[in-house]
DNA sequence: CTGCATCCAATTCGATACTG
DNA sequence: CAGTATCGAATTGGATGCAG
């Protein structure tokens, strides 16, 4: 399992990146990590993005059970986001990408720098 | 560094998947985890990928520092696209991702089976 | 073999306004 | 507050053919 001569399967990674990639699946994932919530806190969140892409994200997240909305039965207007069972286990996942992206910034500084 | 309840900046996971995210980056840079390739071998280990997007996506690689082109001096038309130093260090981004889909699948399949 | 140019269809997405 | 409707612009991407 640790072996690291181990064969990567690039179909599997980029059914991975269908999945979170694009603009703001993985941004909508990552907000979710710290903590659930509101439609309007998540758009806030990730400004800029409109009222319709983000719902269409949620709809596809939520049908690929990585999420889940909670409708509130007692007051109507509120709808809760939240990460699924299964949701919380990519969030092993988005902390390696977004540790990553410190070690890529460094390395991207550093090669401006030189010219 | 460890502690489980470390915020997540979501922009950070965007800029990553903004480098390796669509549907081709992430493809490239599993399959240059298992060895060096060329534009070639590429091409059809990426199959149905045409050559017009696989170059834009090879170049925009190369500028980000993640693969170098190694254009042999001797055989004119011979290129071999290989991670570079730097790229090497997001093969365990890439391998998280990889053994993720694998449970992903899992959970999916199961939905589907219980309807 | 590597890579580029062109044409064209499809998708995507922002802006804006609107509903319950 | 949560979500929808519509329009038009822009981007993307496939097919194809060609060049060094």
């Amino acid at each position: 399992m640790k072996d690291k001569a181990k064969h990567i399967f690039h179909r599997d990674v980029q059914d991975v990146l269908d999945l979170i990639g694009g603009r703001w699946r993985g941004a909508i994932m990552a907000s979710l990590c710290n903590s659930p919530k509101r439609f309007l806190q998540l758009k806030e969140d990730l400004a800029p993005v409109t009222s319709k892409v983000l719902i269409k994200e949620l709809r596809y997240l939520e049908q690929n059970k990585l999420i889940n909305a909670l409708r509130s039965t007692e007051a109507e207007n509120s709808v809760v986001y939240a990460h699924s069972e299964h949701g919380k286990s990519c969030a092993p996942v988005i902390i390696h990408l977004h540790d990553w992206a410190k070690r890529h910034r460094e390395v991207m500084l550093k090669a401006i720098k030189e010219g």
